[in-house]
Parts: structure tokens; sequence; C-alpha cells
DNA sequence: TATGAATGAGTGTTCATTCAT
DNA sequence: GATGAATGAACACTCATTCAT
């Protein structure tokens, strides 16, 4: 399940444990030191089978994105209606094997520093997302059931959604903590209800 | 328009030219001499009239919110129907003074970050916001021309689209470089053509 | 009593203010900054009253030995014998209206930095506290009362058990700490039980 | 010689090359550049193998005063008379393998600062002096050959007198530059010579 | 006479990286 | 394949000092 072609099992043992690193703290915010440590190997150990840093990060990035473009397009292709596809696109994205927890900050931060860090392999699996979505909606538009519109701006409204939602969980703690008047309920929904509000809200919004 | 109350001007003026950097490089990627440069003072005149670097941060990100929240309050007041007050709190912070640069990339950090850095001053003016945008909806629904909701998700989706569409600019260059079949139209739009349809796919979604 | 000739009252108020200071942390383990604050003056007024830190303490430690060594010949000129001479310089040491608690530290530490600060001015008056003792030990020397021994050993003998005590008394208590068997009655004793065991043990060493 | 257990030779060669610096330096006067500089490693060296700059002193004060003690302790064990006894203990201590060149302006700081940098080990080290002595002069009262004394006071006087006359040099040197009357033979005595003279003063002072 | 503001030159410490073994 | 040891280059922060007012 997590292993990739042509990577050590060390290798590959190494990019699980520092994925969550690289989410905690972001690049800059990590030490090579604690990537070492989490990784339970010597710092030398990770230039030996990976690289430098930059390159540790890379691999983990790559990895994020592919898995979750993979696991989109397999769920989006079993889906009939267009509508069907979208909330497929969502809801796999919201749950997406737990990934989101590591895909959410790490991409947050990329977005913030446009995206510096980012390899063009991460790039392409970001576009084959948004090429999936662009389809649901064309199919819809040509079939007279959604309207025609910004398919970037949908794509962004979806993604930005639901990367904030499940990164701003502490966050929310603290606001809840400071505005002890707000109803909880709200502030603190499931995956599953995050999936479907998000596709309602979407879908209305876009339905003919 | 940049002077705060009980700062001096040089602070005044240090913060306006680090908000910039802090903005571009995030916490832990800015050095504090880069922010000494920019702001054509001494690193010691920063800790003099300032504080630490930390202490830099939080002051900008209090008056980066503060102001936000402010010109929102202030649109909002001047505005009639509850759907008025929903354009009008996306529109400011769409444009925002042109802050939107600046804020977002830093919240989209500080949200990945999950708020370590996020001083309980700026939260208070995010829960401004996100009363504001709660007070909306909710006449909505007491009046009987929107669905009820939940505001906090609505107020995700909104700030959540707004950031990422203002931060992922770059990103965006790069896609369509990458992949030259996309229509660029969609992709680059104006401030103006963001906020309206933003507040549209959203008010859709929300409508009765 | 504090005045010293041709320093104005606020530079005297200053030199009696960092006087502990310096004891307290040596030269270089005190700033400036602590300096103006203890004298309850700014940074700046130190340099126009004074000059730059190693003058301060200069002052400081001429101040201080000038003192010392006046007090001394007061009290050694109204003594008779030579032995009284001995107590007499012994006991004002011991005493010195309380400055041996700066006068050592500060003392302690020129010795072990070979004297770098050590101004002659200052010098000059440890040369006067030599020979007043070296003056009564040849006295009691041709009078046929004291074996004539290296007057300078027992100047270092005195003025060395004297600074000693009076400083490593936060010492001593750790050590009672440490060692709870010892007997506490010969590690506290008072200033005046001081100069008499001293005066006591040195006269017995050196009498005929 | 130089070899402690469980430290590698860097660390220990690390130890030897700096002592000489926080001796001539004290602790706040030296600059871990100087220390890296005088070990002929990088300033992280120093880090990786011992620790920050309180460590690297720490460790050398230990060392400085576990010699101290074993070598007395060896000593005074093969010592027949408590006067020899004493003796020995002034007479090592004087000597103390060149150590005392180290220990005597290190300690003298340490005391004038009220032992601030002082770790336990080290005070641990100076009971075991303080202890050894107390039993020869306890020796000597009961064999009744010694007058019943402040064995504390007596160290003190010891101690005192062997470090400041140990480290006062280039002050010596001075004070007769200065007043070039005195007797330079009584100023610049050599190691035996001190030991012995201090040894007759002070027994002569103890003795029935 | 006194000081708030400013700063060049450090200060201790940590970093990502390399390399001999 | 794996690592303990070592380090050049930075890093955030502080210092003694100056100067305009």
């Amino acid at each position: 399940m997590t292993t990739d072609a042509n990577i050590s099992p060390t290798a590959d043992g190494i990019l699980d444990a520092i994925t969550r690193v690289f989410a905690d703290k972001g690049y800059d915010g990590v030490r090579v030191a604690e990537l070492a440590q989490r990784a339970n190997v010597n710092k030398a150990t990770l230039y030996y089978q990976i690289g430098d840093k930059e390159t540790l990060y890379h691999r983990v990035l790559e990895r994020l994105l592919k898995r979750a473009a993979d696991e989109v397009a397999e769920a989006v292709a079993g889906a009939g209606s267009c509508e069907e596809k979208i909330r497929c696109f969502i809801s796999i994205l919201a749950h997406n094997s737990g990934n989101l927890r590591f895909t959410a900050p790490i991409m947050l931060r990329e977005v913030a520093s446009g995206g510096r860090n980012l390899p063009d392999a991460a790039l392409l699996q970001m576009s084959r997302l948004l090429g999936m979505l662009g389809e649901a909606l064309d199919e819809g538009a040509r079939e007279g059931v959604l309207r025609p519109v910004n398919g970037f701006l949908v794509h962004m409204m979806i993604v930005g959604t639901l990367m904030l939602y499940s990164s701003n969980e502490p966050i929310r703690r603290r606001v809840v903590e400071l505005s002890p008047g707000l109803d909880r309920e709200n502030l603190f929904i499931s995956r599953e209800e995050l999936a479907e509000q998000v596709a309602d809200l979407v879908l209305s919004g876009i339905r003919l």
C-alpha cells in the first residue's frame, strides 16, 4: 500500500514517516534531524537513501498528490451521472484514505508560497484533478443539468473549503474557547458530513 | 491609513515594509536580516522598536486582520438586504485595499500550522468576520430568502476560495504552461470578476 | 560620605549604585543597560557623566580601594603596639564600612584576571596597604616581639582569608546543604569573630 | 593523565585545551569562538562533543577539582603525623601537577560570583578537601599537638593564600614597577618556598 | 544636563550537509 | 547499507556606543 515502484523499503518507510512531519511544520519549519529521528534512521541515511531536504520534500509531495489523483480517478470512473461524479470527487478528496490530513497543510503552504517547492510532477497531478472536475462540469452543461460555470473557480471552491476545514481544527477549537456563544455543532462535523454539505452547497450553486 | 494608535512612525513603517516579506516567505522562511533590509533599518532597530521575530509577526498579523474586519464591518453596515451584505462581505474581502495579497498567504500558512503563531488578538478579528457573515445568513433565513445552512462552512467556502485564488496565481501560470489546452480566460480573472462569481456561486447555493 | 572631590552628585550617585552591580557580576558579566537601570539614569547619561564601561569600572575600583586604604591608615595611626596595629589592619579590612562586600569580589576577579582592568590608581592604594602592614611587621621584628617573616605573604594570608570568607557565603550555604554533617558554627561567624580569629591565627603564627 | 572515563579523546582534548582559556579570561570573558580555536576544532564540534558554553565550563571545573582532591587524598593518605598531613595538603595544592595555575583563577572568580556557575559535582570535591584538612586538624587536637581551631577558617587561610599568590603574579610585577623600593625577594618565591612558608606560618599559628 | 533612537560588530547556538569508516 | 563525527555558513538576538535633540 505504501510501496512505490523502484523505491527501497527503507526509503518507502522514511517517506511514510516524514510525511507527517512536513505536514505539521512545513518545509522551512522542519529540521533534517527531526526527519531522521521520526524515521528512526541516522541523518546520513536520509541522504544515502533519498537525498537532501528538498528532495525529501518533493518525494513526499509527489506521493501524496499522485495517490489523491489516482483515488479520485478510480472513483469518478465508477460514477454515473455528472452530479454523482462531482459528489465522488468531493467525497474522495474529503476522505482520501485519510491523507487530506497531510495533503491539505502541505498544499496550503505551497499555495501561500507561490508553489516555490512544487515539482512539476506534483503540478501534473493537480492538473489531472482539475481536468476530472472540468469534464464532469462540461458533461453536466452539455446535458443541460448544470449551469455553465468557471470550472477552475468551482475547483478552488471545493478544494479550498475542504483543505481549510481539514486543517483549521485547532483554530476552530480556540475560536470556540474565545467565543463560547458559537454553536459547536456547525463547527465540528465529521468528514462524511463535510463532504455531503460541501457537495450540496456546490451543486445547489451550479444546478440549472 | 497605515498609522496605528500608539505606534511610532518608525515602527509603523517597519510593519508596513515587513508585511509583504512575511506574506511572501512565511514565518520560518523569513530571515530577520531580510526584514531589516526591506524596512531600511538596522536589525537592532527592529528589536528596539518592536521586538523579536515572533512579536514582529504577531503585530503584522494583528494589523492585517484588524483592517480586514474593520473594512468589512463598515461596508456591511451600509448594506441593505442580507444578500447585499453577503456580496459586500465577499467583495470587500476580495479587494480589502489590496491587503488580501498579504493576508491570504499568511492565513493559509497559519491554518496549515494549526494557528501555532496566531495571537488571540488576530483570532478575535476572525471571529468578528465570522459573526458578520453569520448574522447576514441568519437574517436571510428569518426573512425566508435563504436556506438555513452551516454558516461556518459557508464562511470557509468564501474565505477559502478567495484566499486560494488570490495566492495561487504563480501556480496557475505554471499549470497553464504545462497544459496549454486549458482556457486561460477562466484561470485569470480580475478581482471584481472573482468577487462577483464567488458571490453568484455562493448565493445560488444558499438561496431558497 | 559618598561624595568624592570634583565629581557631580549625579556621577557620585551613579558610582554608588553601580558598585554593587560590578561586585555581583564582574566587569564582563555586567551590561551597561543594567548599570543605567540600577543607577536610575539613561544609558547615555552614564557616558555623559562618567564615560564608557571601562571608565565606570575604574572609578568604582579606585573609590573602593582608596576608602579601604584611608580607613586602615586612620585606624592604624591611632594604634599603639605593632600587634595592635596588625589587629587594626585586619579588623578594619574585615569591616571597612561594609565595603568588603564589594571590594572582595571585585578584587578576587581582578587577581584572577591578572589585574587586567586594575588602574594604577588602584594599585597605588594596594601598595599603601601593603606598606602599612609591612611597617607594623618590621616594627615588631625590630622590637623583638615578632619573627621576621615574608611580609608580602602575610599580607596575602590576611587579605586572602578575609576576601575569600567574605565572598563565599553562598557557596558555604550550598556546602552545608550538600554535607549536612558539618558543624555550622564554624562556617557562619560574624565579621567581628572573623577579624578576631584571623588576627589570632596570624599573630600566633608570627609571634616569637 | 588527561583521559577521563567515558569521554572521547576528542572531548578530552577539547577540555584540556579550553581549561587555560577559561582560567585566563573567566566564563563571561571567554568567547566560544576562542575556545574552538584554541582546541583546534570547529565551534559546532564543541557543541557536538560536549555541549554549550556553560556545559563546557562545568566539565572543566569538575575535572580540575576532582584531580586536585584526588591528588591531595593520595598524598595525605601516605603521610604520617597530622603535621605532615597538613604540610602535604598545602604542598600538593601549591603544586597540584601545575593545575593551581588554572584552578586558582577559576575558583577565585567562582567565589566572587557566589558560585553561580559552580556545579554540585565541583562542590563535592571542595567538600572532600575541606574534610581531609578537618580530619588532620581534629587528629592533631586529639593528640594534643594542635590547638582546637576553626578548621574552616584554616582552610580559607591556606587556600586563599595559595590561590591569591598563585594568581597575582602579574599584579606583583606591576606593584614592583610602581614602588621600586620593595624587596623583590619576598614578592617572587618559588612554589616550593611558597608551600613551605605557608605551612610554617599556618602550623606556627595552630601549634600548641 | 539628559535621553530616545539608532546601529555596527559581535554572541552563543543551530543548521543542512559531507565523509571516513 | 548505514552512521558517528565533523563543519562552514547561517541564524536570531544582544552589546557597547553614539548622536540629534
